[in-house]
DNA sequence: CTAACCTTGACATGACCCGTATCAGACTCT
DNA sequence: AGAGTCTGATACGGGTCATGTCAAGGTTAG
């Protein structure tokens, strides 16, 4: 288990000028309720519905927990808790942190690339949505920011969401 | 001299859709004239307007040779050459080589990061280029966009062009 | 209640990264 | 001719990162 060794930085200065949070989380719920992963061995893009604790978050996405806690104290994630301060990892969460490794495994980036690069997503993601409101009236122009905005996320190779 | 020590990746795969090269280089040409730089101990910005080899781009920018030929070697510049291959460095170049130590020094990017951001920058770049040309028509829309995308760019805190 | 699991905080380790340094042999430019 | 550059290789020291461990305590499920 856990056998995942990579490279990459740590407290760094704040890198971006990071867009309003916008993740309000479902903090305080009733605990959480694993439901029996099949086999956590190979983590093969494991359908993800529920919330999870930490040890089943971590073997869900076949890392180590102690990774996740880094992770969230870098800021990089941000999973909700339950009012015992349990870590709760939504599908979110986990989808976050595929990213997070695909960036830092696939294309080499250290925790501080990481940290850019969702920035960078999440304001590319906010301004797109300004664009669109602000030409409301202008359909037209709507789709070709629609499908230009659609083609720069395209070009940064990422594997499928976020 | 050259006291400059950081830290960071090095040959991994090639990581974001590049968007066309655009970058034609004043490749052969006459050798450099090195403009008696004034004093290149503090570099505290100096105006750049020549083309240099090397030894003394690598005085302007106090860093050492090796670095920047390990930059080139990882494609994230690409100085001219002479007829007979000496690396000629455009104000240009310089300027690319400090957005890179500012993305590694500053924000701990190691150079994927740095590759990735610099991709990303290109693709932006292009990308509005082109929504600019296809809202031709739309004078308001255009207006729209550039503000957006201006406000995008500065969103990425560089230090200034580039 | 108890056992299993979690919390925070600290510190250690091994592998790798990166700027710098150096060497050798050949070529370029003044 | 001589200073400087080229390519290629190798090596270092300090930093990064995933992982691991310890301690002392809190939470949760049965």
């Amino acid at each position: 288990m856990y056998q995942r060794p990579r490279t990459r930085v740590e407290d760094r200065t704040s890198v971006l000028g990071q867009t309003p949070p916008t993740r309000p989380k479902d903090t305080g719920l009733s605990p959480a309720q694993p439901p029996a992963q099949s086999t956590a061995g190979d983590e093969a893009v494991i359908e993800v519905q529920g919330v999870y604790i930490i040890s089943v978050a971590a073997r869900i996405l076949d890392m180590h927990p102690q990774t996740l806690r880094k992770y969230e104290r870098l800021g990089l994630i941000n999973p909700g808790r339950t009012i015992g301060m349990l870590r709760l990892y939504s599908a979110e969460d986990i989808k976050k942190v595929r990213l997070i490794r695909y960036l830092s495994d696939e294309l080499g980036l250290n925790l501080a690339g990481v940290e850019f690069a969702l920035a960078a997503f999440d304001n590319m993601s906010a301004i797109k949505q300004r664009i669109s409101g602000r030409l409301e009236g202008i359909p037209a122009a709507q789709k070709v920011v629609q499908e230009e905005m659609d083609l720069l996320f395209e070009s940064l190779n990422l594997p499928v969401d976020r």
